[in-house]
RNA sequence: GGGGCGUUAGCUCAAUUGGGAGAGCACUGCCUUUGCAAGGCAGGGGUUACCGGUUCGAGCCCGGUACGCUCCA
């Protein structure tokens, strides 16, 4: 039996959903829901005024109770959104993955039957439904899957006779109103239909049978992968039209004929060849999206409707004072209010299980969400300030009481998109511009490929947010012509930075060497260093094997065994000598190929050939150097995390001879305040000369240890070397747990380090800058130089003091020599930073003399103007005392003052020894063909100079002062054949 | 490692081809007003980030440096 029909025709509806569009205020029209409520309440619907039926988190809370207290099944937090372990997924993007291991048969529950509620995001994966949010009712980058369990426990009849008994006798849903879709079968899988769970839903349930239709392998057979567990589902579909007419519009995408809840039955293995093998333990994996039951349960056709999001709405009208959300699918500003409060509520939940905005993989696809979102604050709502920070204790009210962790952390949550906010604000609005730009001057069409690559370059907007703005003007962005612009920046990248000489060995050369019986490098000598005694077992020139090398040209050398450290973890390979008899070969480089160690370098006397003996020693002094900077990089990074934050991540580093460079996740510029913290806490560990400890132990109990750093993503070999500076590694194992671990820098490392940190004598830090947005770079120096960098500023600093104290032409020459040595100087960075300050307090000084100076040179050629005014006649020629410019623009204006319809040209000395000119020309005289511009360039060429400007003003100049005399009489002449 | 963009008054930003560095807000003083809110007038405030080059002349053109941002490797 049918609901009673609304008065809207039902073409009109169609219509409107082919289009893709509802109209705004449609859906507050009479609503199946309510006038369900009616009928059974015998009250009128009271929805207008109260907005909920049912609060969203009794929904979610009465689900879980139904299968944990009336089904006996275990209640199961969500697992992370941010799948750590697992690189290959981007984010959890179903109820089932953290059961795959069960599925799989690889792993085990204490319990066989499960209830939960799962934190999904499909954004920028395979699964990507980003690109569809704002313009429908039910698209979302974060949703939540409501999902109950059997692991080879229950299986058909229960999970469709309590999903049945939940929807209707729980929830009561409009029975007629529901529909099933079962498994057809496949020919190709030698499948049948599913008949028993078709009979099952006959049997079990009162639905109409004629609302129980048979679909295809791709809307009712589940698999994981190609391989794997597998089944037919069956699918619980929801029709919200107005008047109930909308069965067969099933399956169909209509937004009003929507899937609810999708019942899985794993029953099947599909082995490697592609058959499938009925499964010993059969398993059921349900899926129900939280915010469709929602919406149909508080009677909305549109899932932003529930208040899941219209708290998030409300603070945004707050905040923006923008119109109220009015649910139009077109309007600009509701489609942002869908974006926005979509997008907040993705990043919350995204950075409260530590997911971060970065450059790459998972990291990018979050912050283009976040930029995404902030251009529509920024354009929609006008808003100029950060300000998703803002809406994330909004997003706080509406979900942390099922998800804690949002409350955590969420002040640090705030933190962390209030720095991705400021970072693009910074390039926002003139990227904004550029697009207008390309708008306006493209074909109408596009929007060019370099204006999408310069945005994306230099403004930072993601490719896909150009084309969303493109989108809403009608226009395309030229994405091949960018693509093509994108290679060939790459191109020019790669290129640049494959500078050094290629010695890489390929694949078939390395299996040669396996073959030859060439065994792998030992290299195990490296830590110690000492010269050691071994033979030669092969030479490589770039091009193929050979036996001998007697030229000087770039060759690697294999050895047996070797010393010598080759290129890894950021620390640049050893130089040195390997030498046999009085043949010398000057190692550059080193480099490990395969399991190689490659000796690059060239022979600089003698012969060398395969299978003789020789003797590698490493350049020891330079060694010393790099593993000051090694050890002292480690304590850097500790540092940096003691004083900036837990979120400090390493991004990369390089530990060469001469420096160290250090690059970490960080939002913004480091303070002074904070930089000196970081210098003193690792030069305090320096100056107490704590022991650098290294040993090799399994994975899994170096993992344990608490206060590693460990780099997310990084494959570790096991059993792994652990480098602790301070505390032993037998202590750091036998207490795992311990906090004070916290206090000491705990590495993976396979570097080489000092024995105690006070070979680092000190530290000084020369750099702090970005690289990227959210990583920073420090470049720091260790040993001699940074104690001189450190004596340098402190010199530097009391010069500048001293020189406060002088004045005059002293303190200008004092201070323009400082200016000029603060520049040449090596200087940390803090120090360069207080020189500057002192150096600007300085200057103050010193514009007050260069003022006074100016002002008298004024005054001095303002006195010629009053005694050049004296005269009758009324074009003027005079000549000024030392002037500059200023000064001879005053007296310029000074002379025109007093002669409104006449002519003036001045003429001065500049205290640098040159010649300066000035001509005004009043209206009537340019009328009668005297021009200020020609006259000037006229009068400067006989001062060997040039000038021009405007035909009532212009400027001159010449370099010969003595000429001065005849250009006076030039002037003079060239103003009489113009002015009558 | 390589590219791109930016830096002008306390703040937000202008400045035609290279030709006298400006506006709004803020600040100071005076005036108007019973007071408030405000209005009127006047004024102060700039090495145009820094160093060098080209030029008679550079905020503008060229090279370098610093700082910030951004992308690629």
């Amino acid at each position: 039996m049918h609901l009673p029909v609304s008065t809207n025709n039902r073409s009109a509806i169609r219509h409107e959903n082919n289009a893709g569009y509802q109209k705004a205020g449609s859906f507050s029209h009479t609503h199946p829901i309510r006038v369900q409520w009616a009928i059974l309440t015998g009250k009128k619907p009271d929805c207008m005024t109260t907005p909920c039926l049912k609060q969203s988190s009794e929904i979610r809370k009465e689900f879980i109770e139904f299968f944990r207290d009336k089904c006996g099944h275990t209640e199961v937090p969500s697992s992370s959104v941010i799948p750590h372990d697992d690189p290959t997924l981007l984010f959890t993007n179903a109820g089932m993955n953290q059961f795959k291991d069960v599925f799989l048969g690889l792993g085990k529950r204490d319990f066989t039957r499960a209830v939960d509620t799962q934190k999904c995001i499909r954004a920028g994966g395979k699964h990507n439904d980003l690109e569809d949010v704002g313009t429908d009712t039910y698209h979302h980058t974060f949703f939540e899957m409501l999902g109950n369990w059997s692991f080879g426990d229950y299986f058909k009849a229960e999970a469709i006779g309590w999903a049945w008994e939940l929807f209707t006798e729980v929830w009561g849903l409009d029975k007629s109103r529901l529909y099933v879709t079962v498994f057809e079968g496949n020919k190709d899988d030698g499948l049948d239909a599913d008949v028993e769970t078709e009979n099952l839903w006959k049997e079990l349930t009162d639905i109409d049978p004629t609302h129980i239709t048979r679909w295809g392998k791709k809307d009712n057979f589940w698999e994981m992968g190609d391989t794997g567990p597998c089944g037919p589902c069956c699918e619980l579909h929801y029709d919200s039209t107005e008047d109930g007419n909308g069965g067969h519009l099933v399956n169909l995408d209509d937004p009003n004929v929507i899937e609810l809840w999708n019942l899985v039955f794993i029953q099947f293995n599909r082995g490697e060849d592609g058959t499938l093998k009925p499964l010993p333990n059969k398993h059921v994996d349900t899926g129900m999206g939280f915010e469709r039951i929602t919406r149909v349960l508080q009677g909305k056709t549109s899932n932003y409707d529930t208040d899941l999001w219209t708290p998030i709405f409300e603070r945004i009208q707050a905040l923006t004072g923008a119109a109220p959300y009015a649910g139009s699918l077109d309007a600009h500003i509701d489609i942002a209010y869908r974006v926005i409060a979509d997008h907040i509520r993705c990043l919350v939940v995204a950075f409260a299980d530590g997911g971060r905005a970065g450059a790459a993989g998972r990291e990018y696809v979050l912050r283009r969400i976040l930029r995404r979102a902030v251009r529509h604050a920024r354009q929609t709502f006008g808003v100029h300030e950060p300000f998703l920070c803002n809406l994330v204790s909004a997003v706080a009210d509406t979900l942390g009481d099922s998800f804690p962790e949002i409350i955590e952390h969420q002040s640090h949550i705030e933190s962390l998109i209030k720095d991705e906010e400021l970072s693009f604000l910074k390039t926002l609005d003139r990227g904004l511009e550029l697009f207008d730009k390309a708008v306006t001057d493209g074909d109408g069409k596009t929007i060019d490929a370099k204006s999408a690559f310069e945005l994306h370059d230099t403004f930072g907007f993601p490719i896909d947010l150009t084309e969303v703005m493109a989108e809403e003007r009608g226009l395309l962005v030229d994405r091949s012509g960018y693509e093509s612009l994108m290679e060939e920046a790459r191109e020019t990248s790669r290129a640049s930075s494959a500078t050094e000489k290629k010695m890489n060995i390929p694949p078939d050369v390395l299996s040669t060497l396996e073959q030859e019986g060439v065994k792998a490098s030992d290299d195990s000598f490296k830590y110690d260093s000492k010269p050691k005694t071994t033979s030669l077992l092969a030479i490589w020139d770039g091009d193929a094997l050979c036996r001998e090398v007697n030229d000087d040209k770039t060759v690697g050398v294999i050895l047996a065994e070797t010393p010598f450290y080759a290129e890894a973890g950021g620390q640049v390979g050893d130089c040195g000598l390997i030498t046999s008899g009085d043949s010398v070969f000057e190692v550059t480089d080193t480099h490990k190929q395969g399991d190689f160690i490659l000796h690059i370098g060239t022979l600089t006397n003698g012969v060398l050939t395969c299978s003789v003996d020789v003797e590698a020693t490493v350049n020891r002094e330079r060694r010393d150097a790099i593993e000051k900077n090694h050890t002292t990089t480690h304590l850097l990074n500790h540092a940096l995390r003691s004083e900036l934050g837990d979120d400090v991540h390493q991004k990369g580093s390089l530990v060469d001879e001469d420096k160290l460079r250090f690059d970490f996740s960080h939002g913004h510029a480091v303070t002074d305040e904070q930089l000196q913290a970081i210098e003193s806490a690792v030069n305090g560990a320096i100056k107490e000369d704590l022991e650098v400890h290294h040993q090799i132990v399994p994975l899994d109990d170096a993992m344990k240890i608490c206060g590693l750093r460990a780099v997310f993503g990084e494959r570790y070999p096991d059993p792994v070397r652990v480098v602790s500076i301070g505390a032993s590694i037998d202590s750091l194992l036998s207490d795992p747990d311990n906090q004070d671990w916290m206090q000491y820098s705990i590495e993976f490392c396979g570097g080489t380090h000092l024995k105690s940190c006070c070979g680092a004598e000190h530290f000084a830090v020369l750099h702090e800058q970005a690289l990227a947005s959210g990583v920073r770079r420090m470049t720091a120096v260790t040993g001699q130089l940074a104690q001189d960098v450190y004596q340098s500023g402190v010199a530097l600093l009391n010069e500048v003091e001293r020189a406060s104290s002088l004045s005059g032409d002293e303190l200008v020459q004092a201070y323009t020599e400082l200016v000029k040595k603060s520049e040449e100087t090596t200087l940390s960075q803090t120090a360069r930073h207080s020189v500057q300050k002192a150096l600007q307090q300085l200057f103050v000084s010193v514009k007050k003399l260069q003022k006074s100076a100016a002002s008298s040179l004024k005054d001095g050629a303002l006195e010629y103007a009053r005694a050049l005014t004296e005269s009758d006649d009324n074009v003027i020629v005079g000549t000024l005392p030392t002037v500059d410019k200023d000064a001879i623009m005053a007296a310029l204006d000074a002379v025109r003052s007093k002669k409104p319809d006449g002519a003036v040209l001045l003429l001065g000395q500049t205290e640098e020894g040159k010649v300066l000119i000035a001509a005004g020309v009043s209206q009537s005289l340019i009328a009668s063909g005297l021009k200020a511009g020609d006259w000037v360039k006229e009068v400067a060429s006989v001062c060997g100079g040039g000038g021009g400007g405007r035909p009532d003003t212009a400027q001159a100049g010449g370099k010969d002062p003595n000429k001065i005399p005849e250009a006076v009489e030039k002037a003079k002449q060239f103003a009489m054949e113009r002015a009558t």
